[in-house]
DNA sequence: CTGAAAGCGCTTACAG
DNA sequence: CTGAAAGCGCTTACAG
């Protein structure tokens, strides 16, 4: 029950200005004397002002705030993305809104229907390439549209090259001695949103081995859903396969946890008798010493902002796609290293 | 690149109207005569017409969207949860703005912020209490609020008797022979966000086992995080402690399939050498034949979403708490019945 | 560089 | 029951 939000009306006259030239240093215009901008933003921060987006929206065709689409499953992945899009974002003074896609039925709802929620200036699409779900293969919005970690020709993408991080990360297991084992992160269950990054990092990974004249069996494959728990079912089940030293490729540093969990509840060493390397560079790899194949997720994120940025101010060229490549980072869990013990 | 939204200008010319009554209809006042009003829906729906939120927000304080915070968990509870309350809302023409709750410091930003995503007419927090992190317990919006899967005196809440549920599960499984275990989910690693619905369930289950004389030593409680995966390491973990028959009270549905997955694989019969009652009564229960204390999720939801919308319309009464009761579910998976085959 | 005015798409008294 | 008008908080030419 604070008091009513000042405008911009206010605004002004405490500057002592027309209410123009407040708008004016809202919107970053030049055309406004240093002085007279200092004189306004400080008025502002007394009277702690915020502009109403809602009024912006309507009298300028611009809300200032961008919707950021992804998948409803809490992953550090997606909190490293949204951070790397917010970044850019807040230095341009936009808003983000998050749409966790709960179903199909309500992606329809959504973009189809005028919800407020939904009439931002730009769409920002994670994971899901959605665009066929709709007829002509175009999402029903007439704003900008970018995808990350996702590709689609018809729009702006930013994509991490997830066969070359199998690739890597199967040169570089295949130097060690003893059986190699991959654990796969199954695809979600509801299939009319699939995403490939999985299998695409498991072909490189394939490629890799057979290129280095290393088997891999069927039976040394485990697929299971994104959790540390399915790492450690994996391991399990490795080991009912082959006695080490055994080494691990998990499509997930999430997984690859579960791993190394599991190795130290047997008492295995890791990094001599289970050699684990993760996937996506996640910040706790480092607190864990997991070797990882690390994505860059938070520039993939300010990269996406960039590109939605520009075709918001209006850039109208013909689809772009940027590709990043993923790193290598060696640490103990491939390491012999005696005085590295994993704390979890 | 549709043609332009038409508006409510356009919608009166066609129906031979002034605006203030194409207004009027959009806002369901008593006073526009019946077939006035048909005529205005027949010239909305031809011109496919949507009111425009921000105009409506900005001329008449109301924006008709509720905004909806919950944690970033993508689990069968919470899609059950926001259907409850759409259900109420859409009847009432109201949209429905979802905020996953990614970290704390975004919480903070969004209700600190004027962002557009935010300004909506009212507010339902699902599980976390969130005011705990706030002056005062109140959050700083001087809009409407209701939680749900929580309580707190200052706010109305609606919540499931999860002690009760707890107890129930106890009790019912005190009748069988064999050993009893229990699964206790995991709270998140954020401890910033915590609720106890978990805890409480099991602190009903210790009560009525402790009532019916039976023994629950700790190591029959095992916890694992909300994952299939995780019932099935419980199961590995309860076998290692007592032969069949076990008795086993997952607390969640989704851990309790994953007992049930790995009873088959371990070839034991469920309902007879292994007995699993889940918690949640989600919709999958039925169809893999799992026992399960049922939680009206989808009616908890309704029941938030009307409290909500009598403070938008003005009710100021104190704080009203709903409670809700669960209900006991027997399926096969508590009962010896040789015919039922679990397939997964 | 800056004011005053028109306009964005609606709602809501105010008259009739 | 229904028009015509004022107003919501902003942006943006238009003048100066």
């Amino acid at each position: 029950m604070s008091k009513k939000k000042p405008t911009i009306l206010e605004v002004a006259a405490r500057a002592g200005v027309g209410l123009g030239t407040v708008s004016r240093v809202l919107n970053n215009h030049k055309s406004v004397r240093p002085e007279t901008r200092a004189r306004v933003l400080k008025a502002m921060e007394e009277l702690g002002y915020t502009p109403n987006p809602h009024a912006r929206r309507i009298a300028g065709g611009r809300s200032y705030t961008v919707s950021v689409l992804l998948p409803f499953v809490a992953t550090e992945f997606y909190r490293r993305l949204v951070e790397g899009i917010e970044g850019v974002l807040l230095e341009k003074r936009y808003d983000l809104a998050l749409f966790p896609i709960l179903s199909q039925a309500r992606l329809r709802r959504y973009l189809e229907s005028s919800t407020l929620a939904f009439l931002t200036d730009g769409l920002i699409l994670a994971s899901y390439d959605l665009s066929e779900h709709f007829e002509g293969s175009r999402l029903p919005t007439d704003r900008p549209v970018v995808l990350v970690d996702a590709k689609n020709p018809r729009y702006d993408s930013v994509y991490l090259d997830n066969f070359l991080g199998g690739q890597l990360a199967g040169e570089y297991l295949a130097r060690f001695p003893g059986p190699i084992f991959a654990v796969k992160v199954e695809e979600e269950p509801d299939r009319a949103f699939h995403h490939t990054v999985f299998a695409e990092r498991l072909a490189g990974f394939r490629e890799a081995l057979k290129a280095a004249g290393r088997p891999f069996p069927e039976e040394h494959l485990y697929t299971t859903r994104l959790s540390q728990e399915g790492g450690r079912l994996a391991l399990r089940y490795f080991l009912e396969k082959a006695s080490p030293p055994l080494n691990v490729f998990a499509g997930a540093d999430q997984v690859a946890l579960g791993v190394l969990e599991e190795a130290e509840r047997l008492g295995l060493t890791v990094g001599k008798e289970v050699r684990v390397l993760g996937f996506d560079g996640h910040p706790f790899t480092e607190e864990v010493g997991l070797s990882t194949i690390a994505q860059p997720v938070e520039a993939m994120g300010a990269r996406a902002a960039q590109l939605l940025l520009e075709r918001m101010q209006g850039y109208a060229g013909p689809p772009r796609a940027v590709r990043f490549e993923p790193l290598l980072i060696e640490r103990a869990s491939t390491r012999t290293s005696p005085a590295v013990p994993y704390l979890p």
